[in-house]
DNA sequence: ATTGCACATCGGAATATATCTATATAGATA
DNA sequence: TATCTATATAGATATATTCCGATGTGCAAT
């Protein structure tokens, strides 16, 4: 390619094609304000630990395959970190990196 | 869909959709500050008027009707507007739907 | 009128994404 | 140990995206 220069790192391409999904959009809004979207869990706390996928699975409305598969590019994103408890795998959002992002973003496209 | 309502109007996940692209966002920088990024023009300015689509096409290395159609995504998602002059078309940057956009999208993801 | 130029549109091929079902895995419980 | 539960992985299919070459369109200059 001649205009692009891809061979660095965690690309800022990557983390807004994490994004252009509506789905993972939502559920990362979700995430941001777990209480007002999910009832609360025994193992672990919605804001300190994260929701579970079954959560998230039920919320969306999609198979748990394709949740976990949207949550882990999210993940890989570093919007969200995740966390085991017992059986269940907790995502939370990581937004010292949201903010990275957003600062990022607005840094490449903003006057 | 049930956690979805995509009923609405111009919607962000496609405004995110066009920026979802290395080469989109690419040009949508340069376009960002043309001075830097393309020689002066004859029939236009860089900045009052815009690019036209045989600069974008060159810079970007890619063909023209790629480019046309790259263009027409971020004109779709109001990242850009077009104004045609003689017989080259111009893009510009919409720097107001830019910065509605990222607020929209800080709006939506930080807390 | 004819030609040439810049861009748009069309059609198709290659690749990427989204989704599901079926199955595997890991941890807790009986 | 055997089983259940929650999540991950694998494999398949449908759709979307990206890209190009060929062609169409509109304007300007000859």
């Amino acid at each position: 390619m001649a205009a692009l220069d891809n061979s660095g790192t965690i690309d800022i391409s990557e983390q807004i094609k994490a994004l252009a999904n509506p789905y993972r959009l939502k559920m990362l809004e979700w995430l941001m304000d777990p209480k007002s979207h999910f009832p609360e869990q025994l193992d672990a706390d919605l804001v300190e630990d994260g929701v579970c996928v079954g959560f998230l699975t039920e919320k969306a409305g999609l198979s748990q395959p394709t949740v976990t598969s949207h949550m882990q590019k999210l993940a890989r994103a570093r919007f969200v970190t995740s966390k085991k408890i017992k059986n269940w795998v907790y995502y939370r959002p990581d937004q010292m990196q949201i903010e990275n992002f957003l600062q990022a973003l607005r840094g490449r496209i903003a006057p």
